[in-house]
DNA sequence: CTGAAAGCGCTTACAG
DNA sequence: CTGAAAGCGCTTACAG
């Protein structure tokens, strides 16, 4: 391939001051906002900037100055609206920060993930928002570590270390989710959805306590690993409803998976809320007129995004700082669907 | 704010060009991977680069050579999954022909929209990839273009002078929605939702086409304008059943909408399809599994991001050559809801 | 096949 | 308060 053109480039630094009547130096320090420049000047450097059409090259400030104000954000599935909200509150907190985003997408693909994150680093970006790929190692922390690399974690946990993390209390939110499931007097209580992974654990792990506190025995046959999409919880559900006719109820692995249960749920003619109960996780925009509207755990999506945002912003500003996490309470929401 | 330190950059191309015994020429050489370099030298440069943990300063490189590989993409609105699907075919072609993107969301924020836009062409990046904000005006097209800055315009048009653009037929693909429902034997069909503005109108004119194809008065009174999102939809349909109830069928501005108002016909206790039909616009993946499954026009969401993308990188590498359109072919995609 | 030199657009001590 | 000079990490003619 060959190599792109690039804009014009044309008026530099150098021709604004020849304009001007000044030095490269004085156009840089009112370029600054520098208060060392007499008013006057400034205004006529500023006049001639104008004059010229001249455009800062922040690159080239960035490479002399060696400072960055872009930052790297990762996410692994954006068709999941539950990502899309994160991205959306930390692009929106970063921005207003002063930074601009290097957005990649990695589809759930080691891969490109590690082929993305390459190139970030090729990119002096001042820090990493990673929602990790299922399956990636933990000693990806060491690596952007030994690259002197800020970076926050979001969503799934990278392992035991301390490091910047932004998540949200699975278990104790799916616990709050069966629990209702419970007090509504359902006792065959499917767990739906979701592929193994840390994150899949701690949330059953959550639907398992809340079981045992109600002296309910646990059965892994009601488990119901899928695909954490609606067409892979759609399935699943039927297949459920064919093999389980005892169950009446299901804690979902997440919001989309509930979605998909809804929709196999009305194919079979059964009224969710009415004839089985569904319970969501995560709180996306579309669970509150979904149909009928879905009960479910509010972990506040655009919340959690601009957390991470700020403990991305707090590593880059005192890099010496001890980690911290921030984990969103879980709120229970109860809409139609339970 | 102070300035954010940035990652550790100890060694450079100088460093190992003094532990490979070169010049820095040469190890630049390599680094581009030139076959002026005997394939000795060259495997010693890369032994040293290696062993010396060398990172490749993209930003340099591309501000010595005045070349760009990155492009900045600004969408008004993620929390539609449409956006977020065209984005991710937009980024996936994009970082497959060797870019990374710039990514900034503008919430139908025109300020914010020329925040960003500026902020990005501080970067020198090599392209733009835009989806207006609703009244954006026409002469952004000219600024953008007196910035040097190849653009290509997605999903909402922007005036009538020759750009290139990456769209869908929305008259034709509203028009076959309608026509659908009047064959079904509908024959008080409403338009719903979305906000006034060129892409409304065209929908609305394939509206208004499948009504006088079929001998069928405008009326208009059947048509609601609300926010094209659930929300408003919901909001907007169960006032539409209150004023209206005539109405037995819906062509709806976008996907978004027809979810809200399966929302509200459940609210309602219609069975969508039965009681009430509706149509969608755009085939999101969610349609698939709502429910019940939308019945929608399909214009390829990710495949109208990947045309967006050859479209700016054509424009990249042919900066000369006539602007052109991509204009996806809506097909009807019939499911449940009618 | 490889090196010395100039320069991309900017910033930053250092003088004065 | 402002200018001359060096340099960020790289590329690219130009010699040899």
């Amino acid at each position: 391939m060959s190599k792109p053109a690039s804009p014009a480039r044309a008026v530099t630094i150098h021709d604004v001051a020849a304009a001007a009547g000044v030095s490269k130096s004085t156009v840089s320090l009112v370029l600054q906002g520098s208060t060392l420049i007499r008013d006057e000047t400034a205004e006529r450097v500023r006049e001639a900037a104008r004059k010229l059409g001249y455009v800062y090259n922040r690159r080239a400030a960035e490479l002399r100055s060696n400072s960055s104000r872009t930052i790297g954000v990762v996410i692994n599935d954006l068709m999941n609206p539950f990502f899309a909200e994160v991205l959306v509150g930390l692009e929106r907190k970063l921005v207003d920060a002063g930074y601009i985003v290097f957005m990649a997408h990695t589809s759930e693909d080691l891969r490109r993930q590690e082929q993305v994150l390459a190139t970030m680093r090729e990119q002096n970006i001042a820090g990493i928002a990673l929602c990790p790929v299922l399956g990636t190692p933990q000693a990806l922390l060491k690596t952007v570590k030994s690259w002197g690399i800020p970076l926050v974690v979001m969503v799934r946990p990278l392992g035991t270390s301390a490091y910047d993390y932004a998540g949200s209390d699975n278990e104790g939110g799916v616990a709050l989710a069966t629990a209702h499931l419970i007090a509504r007097g359902h006792r065959h209580i499917a767990f739906l959805g979701g592929r193994r992974g840390p994150v899949f654990e701690q949330r059953l792990a959550g639907y398992k306590r809340a079981l045992a506190d109600a002296g309910i025995a646990f059965d892994e046959a009601r488990v119901f690993a899928a695909d954490p999409t609606r067409e892979g919880a759609h399935d699943c559900t039927l297949a459920m409803l064919d093999s389980h006719a005892e169950v009446t109820a299901a804690a979902c692995y997440n919001d989309l998976v509930a979605f998909g249960a809804l929709s196999a749920l009305g194919e079979r003619g059964l009224r969710p809320g009415k004839d089985f109960a569904v319970m969501g996780f995560d709180n996306v925009l579309a669970a509150a007129h979904s149909n009928p509207p879905l009960s479910t755990v509010d972990v506040r999506p655009g919340a959690l995004g601009e957390a991470a945002a700020a403990l991305l912003l707090h590593r880059i500003s005192a890099p010496g700082s001890a980690p911290s996490r921030y984990i969103a309470t879980p709120h229970l929401v109860l809409r139609q669907s339970a």
